[in-house]
RNA sequence: GCCGCGUUAGCUCAGUCGGUAGAGCGUUUGCCUUGUAAGCAAAAUGUCGUCGGUUCGAUUCCGACACGCGGCUCCA
């Protein structure tokens, strides 16, 4: 019998032809593919011909994606076990899941989600095999005529287009070979019976055995097939998937963290903000809890502002059309803008115009009205780079179904600064832009960071290539300075000119986009600012948009998610509630409560009714950073005690090292 | 904007197969109060999201709208 010699696992071996996968490492169950000179395989690919083999384990992340792709395919499996005239679109794998869309007559309920996990789990128990079969164009027409969405890709394919068809698309049809696999079951009698088959590129798992009960069917949902809203609505049901029952209650175990920090349920618990339906969706109002955090995260951004040299700038909140037609934002964002309000038209009693209204419009940006106020008066390369910084508010009409809280507002507050500059200016100031930018994220307890650039998307974008590529360029370069990862973005620029955004890591793993920073050659180009250089020319400066927190909403909103509505004492609304341990000592922790406020800690006395455990039970549901108790103790040793928000306790403290404590905390903006 | 689901006291939620409603927490009041997560008791509180329709009668059924939630789409 030929051998061939191949590489397996790193270590060169012989082996005799027509050897597989399985063969290899098929007395492993976590190995369920293997990845043949690069490219991932089922576990069963014959390897004659191959130069290196590699198993793939079912908790690596390609395992992890092919065992959620295969319990999409199962999940497909029974829909059309429990509806035979469902149709199938895609059902790829996806962060911690998978999804499968499906064209019904009737959209999926949470009870058809709780039959359709039973009749999964049954498929999953019979042990299926995924068998794959390599089939002509011809062919799958044939065997898929069934299933229009299927024949779609095909078509797709074979026009070449299959990359672009859709997001997950390339899950069913790869870029090689068409294939389908067929889930094959075993009758009563011992023979095999192909109990269903989709169109796919695999890899799958060996058997639907693997599959366990380490899954779960989420939610339901409609979404357009290929991602375009001309396409019909299918219904997609979304699942997750985990080699063990364990990692899934893991799994769902961080879903409820991540509900427990809602900042949308911290909001209402803490007290900090509101949403009132008579103002309207998507316009937050601030309670004096959530406004206290908010002046001081704005405080705080305003003294580094001006330890870095920024210039100060405040602006209205509406403006005539003619700005927006100026900047292009009506060209290009008036869907996205709130409709005018037209002001001082007048007619006749017949209906007839007699005097030309005016439109207003409330403000989606604020960079127009810097560039006035640049323009306000002639400018000399002396006074570059001019840094205009603004908390400014705007106002987006976002569409119905996309306002979410805080992080996805109609009307919100940037920190928003423009830097012009000379173009020789413009790497240096990039460079310590980003340096800012970083410095100040840290200090609100941020720090796992990685950068994203953003380029230009050629069917949305003013300006021309050589622009577009100097400013990218540089970019680039002051990213890859910084030393942090860079992701690039193709494509997902603004129309005036490409960016890098900061995006950071919080405190249960999840990524924020937040500061970006954006150059612009082309406001300055339609608002014609000129600077007169050294020798007396005219010149246009580079503008640098950059918003730091995004929004202070929308920071605020992933602060508290963050902290999980700790905050640090700094930030605290509250920072030190005084407790008695019984009546007599309200007035001895009052004094101790003047004493803080006079050092400027937000301090209160818990003077209510409540016995004492009540009290350190509602200090602690508050999440105020710094308890302090007195009893006959302390008070007879001129002293508190602390009780830290992990519980622990510092007994007997004097009054004034009490205050330091607590005032150092603030200052140095710890963590407690 | 599209699809689905939801909206009952300040909050979380139960309930009414059509005869106008409950709990816990919170609030108010009273009695109480000495050491680290809920003292006891009483009371008040709802146009059952809004507007229409069906009905003798609608919080309940139907429709529209508003708002919210999960996605899609979008995200300067």
């Amino acid at each position: 019998m030929p051998e061939l010699s191949l590489s397996v696992a790193g270590a060169q071996q012989s082996v005799a032809a027509g050897t597989t996968g399985t063969d290899l490492f098929g007395s492993d169950r976590a190995v369920v593919a293997v990845r043949v000179d690069g490219e991932l395989r089922d576990l069963d690919v014959v390897l004659d011909g191959a130069q290196a083999v590699e198993p793939v384990t079912i908790d690596s992340p390609d395992g992890l994606s092919i065992l959620r792709h295969s319990t999409a395919h199962v999940l497909a499996q029974a829909v059309q076990q429990v509806n035979p005239d469902a149709k199938l679109g895609i059902g790829p794998p996806i962060t911690d899941g998978f999804y499968y869309d499906f064209d019904v007559e009737t959209p999926f309920q949470p009870e058809d989600l709780k039959k359709l996990e039973k009749a999964m789990q049954r498929i999953v128990n019979t042990g299926q095999r995924f068998r794959r079969r390599v089939v002509t164009e011809e062919e799958a027409r044939a065997e898929l005529a069934g299933e229009p969405y299927k024949l779609e890709l095909v078509g797709l394919k074979g026009s070449g287009a299959a990359e672009g068809a859709a997001e997950g698309a390339s899950a069913e049809i790869g870029a090689g070979e068409l294939t389908i696999y067929d889930n094959v079951a075993r009758d009563r009698e011992g023979n095999e019976v192909v109990a269903w088959k989709d169109l796919c590129r695999g890899p799958h798992l060996p058997t639907t055995k693997l599959i366990g009960n380490g899954f779960q069917l989420m939610r339901s949902a409609a979404a357009y097939w290929r991602g375009s809203e001309k396409n019909p609505q299918l219904q997609r049901v979304y699942g997750t998937a985990w080699p063990t029952k364990d990692e899934l209650r893991a799994y769902t175990e961080r879903l409820a963290e991540a509900e427990r920090r809602d900042h949308r349920r911290l909001g209402t618990e803490l007290d900090l903000f509101s949403f009132p339906d008579e103002i309207g969706s998507g316009l937050p109002v601030f309670h004096p809890k959530g406004a206290m955090i908010r002046m001081e995260m704005e405080d705080y951004s305003r003294r580094r502002h001006i330890a870095s040299g920024y210039s100060f700038a405040s602006s209205p909140h509406i403006t005539k059309a003619k700005l927006f037609e100026v900047s292009g934002h009506l060209d290009w964002y008036a869907d996205g803008m709130y409709p005018p309000m037209r002001v001082d038209e007048e007619r006749d009693a017949d209906g007839t115009l007699r005097r030309q209204g005016q439109d207003y419009y409330l403000k989606p940006m604020n960079c127009p009205m810097h560039n006035l106020i640049f323009d306000a008066r002639g400018r000399s390369y002396r006074e570059l780079p001019l840094r205009l910084f603004e908390f400014g508010t705007v106002y987006r009409y976002e569409k119905s179904g996309v306002v979410h809280g805080m992080t996805r507002a109609r009307g919100f507050t940037q920190d928003d600064a423009h830097i012009y500059c000379t173009r020789e200016q413009m790497r240096d100031e990039l460079a310590s832009l980003l340096t800012f930018v970083l410095d100040l994220l840290r200090d609100y307890g941020l720090n796992d960071f990685y950068l994203e650039l953003s380029t230009r998307n050629p069917e949305k974008s003013v300006g021309d290539d050589a622009t577009w590529a100097e400013a990218t360029a540089v970019l680039e370069e002051v990213a890859l300075a910084s030393g942090l990862d860079l992701v690039p973005d193709p494509g997902g620029a603004a129309f005036y000119g490409p960016k890098i955004s900061v995006q950071a890591r919080d405190a249960i793993g999840r990524t924020w986009q937040l500061s970006t920073i954006q150059l612009d050659f082309n406001l300055p180009e339609r608002f014609e600012l000129e600077y007169t250089a050294a020798d007396g020319s005219r010149q246009r400066p580079v503008m640098i948009h950059r918003a730091l927190f995004g929004s202070i909403e929308r920071f605020f909103a992933i602060l508290l998610e963050h902290y999980a509505g700790a905050m640090p004492p700094w930030l605290a609304p509250v920072q030190v509630l005084a407790v008695p341990v019984a009546e007599p000592f309200n007035d001895y922790l009052e004094d101790v409560v003047a004493q803080l406020r006079a050092a400027g800690v937000r301090a209160e006395l818990d003077d209510s009714d409540d016995r004492f455990n009540k009290k350190i039970r509602n200090a602690t549901t508050q999440k105020v950073p710094f308890v302090l108790i007195a009893g006959g103790d302390d008070a007879e040793a001129g002293a508190v005690s602390f009780r830290f928000r992990d519980g622990s306790q510092r007994n007997g403290v004097p009054i004034s090292e009490a205050v330091t404590i607590v005032r150092d905390a603030i200052a140095d903006r710890v963590q407690v």
